[in-house]
RNA sequence: GGCGGUGUAGCUCAGGUGGUUAGAGCAUGCGGCUCAUAUCCGCAGUGUCCGGGGUUCAACUCCCUGCACCGCCA
């Protein structure tokens, strides 16, 4: 049967402006989709937007137009961002949409039914400004402690999922599936975290004071609680009980990829909601790391959030893309600036890469007219370049299973920097200059433009664009993306007398 | 306050189960080549492996303790 990858990101909310957090689990999750697809996987990729709740409810109150036209203009931001950075997502869900609103029902009527949902009444401190629940604990001298000001004690029925039936099951589980929740720190986190007892989740929020959400099919004085609703998506946007056919395959292979900040709701709720429906947890749960900006935690009130359309402006797609997975550790927390950015577009792309493709080119277009040479035997020098390449696509799969795309990146490296070396090495200027020595000069630049080639397809997930240029000057034909591992599992594939093109600088170095 | 983590070259970090001169990339210095986007290649370093104890023939690696920083929970 056919291998299936499922990779989603978080629903962003709707009333967020796009910053480079969106964009990082985004391109994340395009290049596991990408890398997969190469690998001949069946993959489903998921991203899409958040449309309920309170706020959204506010913003379109004070803009004095529906919820749903507020919506519909604001999800264009995410949508057309994401179509600039090259995001290769097969759907895009919104949880306003009809499909997903009846899924979400279904759900609750059925644990409804099966009694993993009940009605109970509590009494608590409400702020009226905030629109928030306190305990008695929660509060400081008496008032909210959010805002200072005044609460009032009422008493409010709503719905609750019984969460709490699940807390040992969940333990166990995470024990027993050490890859669960990613990386470890996150997982001993939510271990620790498990260790308390765990409450029921409270799912409604009476109408009366938010009407934006989706109705509880039961009881239509209640809508229900955003994040029950929201984490929905993940099924709902698979096909969950309207295909399960297609549902079920992608489930099991299903990765969430998280920011650190919902980690709670992802690994808690989220598998404790799934095992009530009797449903699998996904295979994976991976929490990222936050990007710090020139060394400050990024905040609204410093302004210093980067806007990615801007840096995309200035600096292209591809170089964003590489810098946030190369400069930064999966996982962990990062640091992005200027600077940084400039540093590495021009050392490692600009130099390393883009000089490695402009170079090879230029000798194959002087000594063979553009035409890429027929090899003769191969010797020791070229072998192990060979070997490397071989080597180097192994390494990237290990690393990419891990979700280490710093690493993967850094092993491609290995193989343009042993490229690099093998050219100044075999020096095919001095060969050109002897006419005995035209077959070793060819077999030379035969195997330079072949490394090429791996390059060019294990770059592909990661700077898409960029890759296929590569590829398009190699001379190939087919296009870059029906490419397939397989294509690089043998060296001496490409073709004789193929046409290479002479193209300009991949990536111009950044002069400042 | 409870639980967990981190502390290794100027910077970012690698260093299963303890064992010869502690590594990589970047930055720095010097040398080489000329096909190339003044790019590429080679060489050279530098480290009280946070402090203090302990176990051991032997600890960056194990144990205890102290300090600093970080995360989660309260």
């Amino acid at each position: 049967m056919e291998n299936t990858f499922y990779v989603t990101t978080p629903i962003y909310y709707v009333n967020d402006i796009p910053h480079i957090g969106h964009a990082y689990t985004t391109i994340a999750a395009d290049v596991l989709a990408r890398y997969h697809r190469l690998t001949g996987s069946k993959v489903f990729f998921l991203t899409g937007i958040d449309e309920h709740g309170q706020k959204v409810q506010e913003a379109a109150r004070e803009r004095n137009i529906s919820p749903q036209e507020h919506c519909d203009e604001m999800v264009v931001r995410f949508q057309d961002l994401w179509k600039k950075f090259n995001i290769s997502n097969d759907a895009f869900i919104r949880t306003t949409e009809e499909r997903h609103k009846t899924v979400v029902q279904e759900i609750l009527i059925y644990l409804y039914k099966k009694g993993e949902i009940y009605k109970t009444s509590y009494e608590g401190w409400y702020c009226v400004p905030d629109e928030r629940f306190w305990t008695e604990k929660d509060l400081v001298e008496g008032c909210c402690p959010e805002c200072g000001r005044t609460v009032q004690q009422i008493k409010e029925s709503n719905y609750f999922f019984r969460m709490s039936n699940y807390q040992k099951w969940l333990i166990d589980y995470i024990e027993k599936h050490e890859s669960f929740v990613l990386p470890q720190t996150r997982r001993n986190e939510i271990l620790g975290f498990l260790r308390q007892p765990l409450e029921d989740l409270c799912i409604s929020r009476p109408r009366k004071r938010l009407s934006w959400g989706i109705p509880i099919p039961f009881d239509s004085d209640y809508v229900t609680y955003v994040w029950f609703d929201a984490l929905i998506n993940y099924v709902s946007a698979s096909g969950y009980l309207k295909d399960n056919d297609r549902f079920f395959p992608f489930w099991k292979n299903a990765v969430h990829l998280i920011g650190k900040d919902i980690l709670t709701t992802h690994c808690v709720y989220w598998p404790t909601m799934l095992k009530a429906m009797g449903l699998e947890p996904p295979r994976m749960v991976f929490a990222h790391g936050w990007w710090t900006i020139e060394g400050k935690k990024m905040s609204k009130s410093l302004h210093n959030t980067v806007e990615p359309n801007m840096l995309i402006e200035n600096y292209g797609t591809d170089p964003i893309r590489f810098f946030l997975l190369r400069e930064g550790t999966f996982g962990l927390d990062s640091d992005f600036s200027h600077k940084a950015l400039i540093h590495r577009v021009n050392s490692s792309l600009a130099n390393d890469l883009g000089n490695l493709l402009n170079r090879s080119l230029a000798m194959t277009i002087k000594y063979f007219k553009g035409r890429i040479p027929k090899h003769s035997s191969f010797e020791a020098i070229d072998e192990s370049l060979h070997e490397k390449a071989v080597q180097v696509v192994k390494k990237v799969d290990t690393h990419m299973g891990e979700v280490a795309f710093q690493k993967s990146l850094d092993s491609i490296w290995e193989l343009i920097a042993m490229t690099n070396k093998y050219i100044d090495e075999s020096a095919p200027w001095f060969l050109a200059k002897d006419t005995n020595k035209q077959k070793r000069l060819a077999t030379v630049i035969y195997s330079v433009l072949e490394s090429l080639r791996f390059i060019s397809i294990l770059l592909f997930p990661f700077i898409p664009s960029s890759a296929e240029k590569m590829w398009g000057a190699l001379g190939m034909k087919e296009s870059i993306d029906q490419q397939r591992l397989d294509n690089i599992k043998k060296w001496g594939m490409l073709k004789e007398g193929t046409v290479v093109t002479k193209i300009p600088p991949l990536f111009p170095r950044i002069e400042n």
